[in-house]
DNA sequence: TGAGGAAATTGACCACGGTCAGAATTTGCG
DNA sequence: CGCAAATTCTGACCGTGGTCAATTTCCTCA
């Protein structure tokens, strides 16, 4: 991909001097994030400086500051495309088990995606939680998960595993409540992975199941201690 | 410049001349965590400069940074004061109805914390909710916290609200989760009260407690819909 | 008292994120 | 085509958070 804004100048017999003049100019865009991107996942989001990723992309410091707001902005960006996709990623191939299998199916491939680069999953979370509101946003994203994890507690309806008086949406917030501070805490906890996190996020999520399902004998099967 | 917060030295009776040097050297943090108060609460977090703060404090830019490894250093500074002196206010005036009128009082006066000043509520978050590892630091306000949720959770079993199979750090973990999420997403929304959340944190957390209710007869009591 | 060593203090200094007035380009139109 | 308005691009410039070698203050012990 990374030759991609060719130099098929028609017939310029040039060698050199294709300065970035000639260049493709709609896809700044995409030359600034995926220079972003490079930068931040090798030297992380601190150390990269904004001259280096305009150099990178080579445009000036200037214009990277015209297509993108702040050095944030880069990122909620690239958030739109990884998380997205790893959302995607996760609904397509839900298992056919129990309820509880599939939403920690779900969350563990999320869980994954951000554990591909910790430090930059960090960042992540601490800026784009609170950037919702700005047009097209972290909000679609979050839109779309939610809406994702309701139709997967309406087909546990039908199986039987989730109640009927249960509202849906309520029920998905507090999924996803319970999913994104279990996510801050171990990424502030300086942890590696989110396996060792006290509790786990399976204990967690069965406690909030547990309000929820249908046969009120079975349920509550959570431990005593987990420490 | 601003000059405010006089110079009320107990019975001094030095006139001029009571420069720098000579003032208690201990409480240099003290004049430097009123000042950043100060600014910040008036300025916000942003438009404050660490100059202006240590100009304030009547330290040397230099000296701030020997007190504070960084401006958001001093943000945790406070938070232990105020988050810490708010969780003991909610604590210590608990109401004596059923139990989720008792954790509802508590996450209101914390949420009211929060509402005193929004924008450095929002900062508090940010900033902080990752710092947590770092030596006496926000872990310690939440292993409070944590501790008074688990003996409220103990006397809700005595009275038979909660099941007494449940367990209680694990109960403790999830509601702090659901009351942080509510947290994040309403500073995140723009808005300035915590009233209009969709969903609100009542329906959240009546959520969670239906999986814990001892009587599993009258539980879900949760309406059908909350838009 | 004072020697010396640790802790605190200072402000000049630096690199960075972000701005801005203008230059260069593209677009729209007669 | 020519001309002007709109858009995109540029790099010198600025204020900021943060650093550090040098200096002062404090403490200890003989």
């Amino acid at each position: 991909m990374i030759e991609s804004q060719g130099i098929q100048m028609s017939a310029s017999a040039a060698i050199v001097e294709i300065g970035r003049a000639e260049r493709n100019k709609r896809d700044k865009r995409e030359r600034l994030i995926r220079a972003a991107r490079e930068l931040f996942q090798t030297k992380g989001f601190q150390a990269t400086t904004t001259s280096e990723i305009a150099e990178l992309a080579d445009v000036a410091k200037g214009t990277l500051f015209f297509h993108a707001k702040s050095k944030e902005a880069l990122l909620v960006m690239m958030f739109q495309e990884e998380v997205g996709d790893a959302i995607h990623r996760a609904f397509a191939r839900v298992p056919a088990g129990p309820f509880i299998d599939q939403l920690m199916h779900v969350f563990d491939v999320m869980l994954r995606q951000n554990l591909r680069d910790v430090a930059l999953a960090r960042v992540f979370v601490k800026e784009l939680a609170f950037v919702r509101g700005e047009r097209h946003g972290v909000d679609l994203v979050m839109a779309d998960l939610f809406g994702k994890l309701g139709t997967l507690i309406e087909r546990a309806k039908e199986t039987g595993e989730v109640a009927n008086e249960i509202d849906s949406a309520l029920l998905a917030y507090n999924l996803f409540a319970l999913y994104f501070a279990f996510l801050v805490l171990w990424l502030g906890s300086g942890a590696r992975s989110p396996e060792g996190q006290q509790p786990s996020l399976r204990q967690i999520i069965e406690l909030q199941l547990g309000a929820v399902s249908r046969s009120s004998s079975t349920r509550r099967r959570n431990r005593k201690k987990q420490s």
